[in-house]
DNA sequence: AAATAATTGAACTGAACGGTTCAGTGTCTA
DNA sequence: TAGACACTGAACCGTTCAGTTCAATTATTT
C-alpha cells in the first residue's frame, strides 16, 4: 500500500489538483463569508482563486455544494479556541468569565460575526448547513455548559436544578444583542473581562439565592 | 377643499388606484416575509397582487421601494402588542412576566419570526430598514425596559445602578436563543407564562443580591 | 518518451430577473 | 358624452448568472 498519501496534512507540498482545490475553497470562504450566498457569483470566486471556471467545476459540481463546504470547514476553525470547563480546580465565577469572555472574542470577531450572519441568513436557504454551524457553535457551547452546570451541582458547589434550563439562560444572558450585530450597527466591541464578570455574578447570585 | 380625502382609513372604500397599491403591498409583504428579498421576485409579486406588472411600478419605483414600505409598515403592526410597563401598581416580578411573555408571543408567532428572520437576513443589503426593524422592536423595548428599571430603582423597590446593562441582560436572559430560531429548528413553541416567571426571578434574585 | 489526466481560456447556452414600453381597455369625473 | 387617467397584458430589453463545451496546453504517471 505504497500510496501517494493524499489526504495528509503537513505532508509534502499538497498535489497540483489538490492545491487548486485549496484555492477555489479559500476564494469561496471569504466571497461566501463577506457577501453572503446570493451575492456572490463563481465568476467572483473563479476570479478570485486565480483558477479557471472550468476547474471551479471540476472540483465542485455545484455552488450550492462548494457554498456548503467552504462555510462547514470554517466554522469548525472559529469555533475551536474555546476553553475546556473545568469544574474542579477553578473557582465558577472565573472559570465561566473566562469561557464567556473566550466565546465573545469569538463571536465578536470579524469571522465569528461573519459566522452568525451566514447562519442566521441562509438558514432557509441552507437548513442542513445552518444546522451544523449552530451545532458546532452554539449547540455544543450550551451542551458543554450544561454538564458543567451539572457538575458544579453534584459536587454541591451550586444548586443548580435544570442545567440545560440555565446553560440556556446564562448564554443568553452573557451574550451581546444578536438582533443589534445584525441590523448593520458599528461591529460591536467585545467587552472587558470585567464586564462579563458582572453577568456570570448575576447569574450566580440568582441561581444561588433560589435555593 | 372639498377634497376626496385621499389617505384617511375608515372612510369611503378606498379609491381604486388605492385598493391597488394595497393588493401589491400585501403581496409584497407576504412573499418578502416567507422567502426573503433575494428569493422573491417582482413577477411573483405581480401574480400575487392580481394587479399587471406595469401597474406595480406605477406605484413602486423599484424592489427595493416595494420592500421597505411592506416591510415597515408590518414591523410596526407586528410590535404595536407590547403591553405598558406600570413601576407603581404592579409588582415587578407580575409586571416583567406579563411583558416578556407577551414579548414571547409576538416574537415567536409566525410574523414575528419572519420578521427576525428578515431583520438578521437582509441587514447588510438594507442597513436602514435594518435598523427601523430593529429599532421598532428590540430597541424600543430595551429603552422602555430601561426606563421601568430606572424608576424601579428610584422608588427604592430595587436597586439597579445601570439600568441600561440591566436591560439588556435581562432580555437576553429571557429571550430563547435566536440562533436557533433561524437555524431552521422546529417553530420554537411559547414557553408557558411560568416558564418565564422562573427567568424573571433569577434576573429579580441577582439583582436584589447585589445590593 | 509516451500516455494519461488535469487545467486553461474563452465562448456559449438557457433561464431568470428587473424594469420598460405601448396599444388598447375600462373607469371615474366634469 | 367627452376627456383624463389608471389599468392591462404581453412583448421586449439588457443584464446577470449557473453551468457547459472544447480545442489547446500543461503537468503527472508509467
Amino acid at each position: 500500500m505504497s500510496l501517494t498519501s493524499p489526504p495528509l496534512p503537513s505532508e509534502e507540498p499538497l498535489s497540483r489538483s489538490e492545491q487548486k482545490r485549496r484555492q477555489i475553497l479559500d476564494a469561496g470562504r471569504e466571497l461566501f463569508m463577506a457577501q453572503g450566498f446570493a451575492d456572490t457569483s463563481m465568476d467572483q470566486v473563479t476570479a478570485r482563486s486565480g483558477v479557471s471556471k472550468a476547474t471551479v467545476y471540476n472540483h465542485f459540481p455545484s455552488k450550492e455544494k462548494l457554498f456548503e463546504e467552504a462555510v462547514r470547514t470554517r466554522a469548525e476553525e472559529v469555533f475551536a479556541a474555546l476553553p475546556e470547563l473545568d469544574a474542579d480546580h477553578i473557582h465558577p465565577e472565573e472559570m465561566l468569565t473566562q469561557y464567556f469572555h473566550a466565546l465573545l472574542q469569538i463571536l465578536l470577531s470579524e469571522d465569528g460575526a461573519c459566522m452568525c450572519f451566514l447562519l442566521m441568513s441562509e438558514g432557509r436557504r441552507f437548513p442542513d448547513n445552518a444546522r451544523l454551524i449552530y451545532e458546532t457553535g452554539f449547540g455544543r457551547g450550551l451542551r458543554e455548559m450544561a454538564i458543567y452546570l451539572t457538575q458544579l451541582d453534584q459536587r454541591g458547589i451550586l444548586r443548580i436544578p435544570d442545567p440545560h434550563w440555565a446553560a440556556a439562560r446564562l448564554l443568553g444572558l452573557v451574550m451581546p444583542p444578536l438582533p443589534m450585530m445584525c441590523a448593520g450597527f458599528q461591529p460591536l466591541e467585545i467587552p472587558p473581562a470585567e464586564e462579563v464578570r458582572k453577568s456570570v455574578r448575576l447569574f450566580l447570585r440568582g441561581m444561588d439565592a433560589a435555593a
